[in-house]
DNA sequence: ATTATTTTGATAATGATTCTCAAGTTCAGG
DNA sequence: CCTGAACTTGAGAATCATTATCAAAATAAT
């Protein structure tokens, strides 16, 4: 039980922690939430530290699921919102799409999305994040935090075709 | 450039048309989409025309309620749908918030939100705009649209005291 | 171990938005 | 101004993501 099969799901720079110094890192972001650790919770913090980039819900639970028997979906919104509130992850939210969950200890970024083929592509820059401070001053706010949402078309054939071809919408 | 005639474009400046003048004006939009003149389109089309910035659908349907009996939702988001297609009204979805509409024959705005009292301030930027076209250029997308929406607490005092005295969020 | 607290998960509930489809409208042509 | 084909409507059901509920299970402190 305290034995992490490791996923070849690895993409790069495997940190070099055992797999016990990995729990103990995971209990103590828990613990400092102020709740409880839990095998639901361990599970659902090692996928998002892990993972992918970009997680909606329903892929922290499908990803949980293969471990972990059974686990809800409550507990995976639950614990979501516990890290989101500390700011230990980062929480999108969109159009009408399921939100989206990121590990926030990485640079802030923001991102960019092809409308045709929904890749999306992150990107960071100073200048707009100074000229948004400037602008919330000057309108007599203090900036707590910014969305930042880039639509295009990526530069695939594929998509400038669909793009170029489009009816008019 | 040339000489802009200047539309007193502000919701307290009366235009000087006609109702007759206006319904015309009115189902050459509706027409434009491609759709039927009906009396719920008219309806709904003069309230996001003439009334404030920001509606949630819900608002519309409110106000078009008063004056015509019946309507139904789903009218209100189908019609609002058909012109959000046609970029006659602009929807801004947040959040887990109901979307936004409004009217975008004026220039266009991003917003900045009071997290306190949800106070919204509408700006503008050039520089901001012209650091995004650049950025999805030098990432090969064409931009078509995008999302700045920033937070942060408003001058206040009300709301200065209530972001002073929280206790870390 | 024992117990006081938390946490969990199945399921119901919610809220916004979309879908379905029978009944009602619009509009072009006679 | 009739008629009918095509388009719209609205009421309610259906979805979808997310939350709330609550009895049963797990945790942590004694």
């Amino acid at each position: 039980m305290s034995d992490i099969p490791l996923l070849p799901n690895h993409q790069s720079g495997p940190k070099k922690l055992t797999p016990e110094q990995e729990n103990q890192q995971l209990k103590k972001i828990i613990r400092e939430l102020g709740l409880k650790v839990t095998q639901q919770r361990m599970d659902i913090l090692r996928i998002v530290k892990a993972g992918d980039r970009h997680f909606t819900a329903q892929d922290i639970f499908e990803a949980v699921s293969e471990t972990n028997t059974s686990i809800g979906f409550a507990t995976v919104y639950r614990f979501l919102k516990a890290l989101s509130a500390k700011a230990f992850v980062t929480e999108v939210r969109m159009g009408g799409m399921p939100a989206r969950y990121e590990w926030s200890s990485q640079e802030h970024h923001d991102h960019l999305t092809c409308t045709v083929c929904g890749k999306v592509v992150e990107f960071e820059n100073d200048e707009i994040e100074k000229l948004q401070e400037e602008v919330a001053k000057s309108l007599g706010f203090i900036l707590t935090d910014h969305i930042l949402e880039l639509f295009g078309v990526c530069s695939s054939t594929h998509c400038q075709k669909v793009y170029k071809s489009a009816p008019e919408s």
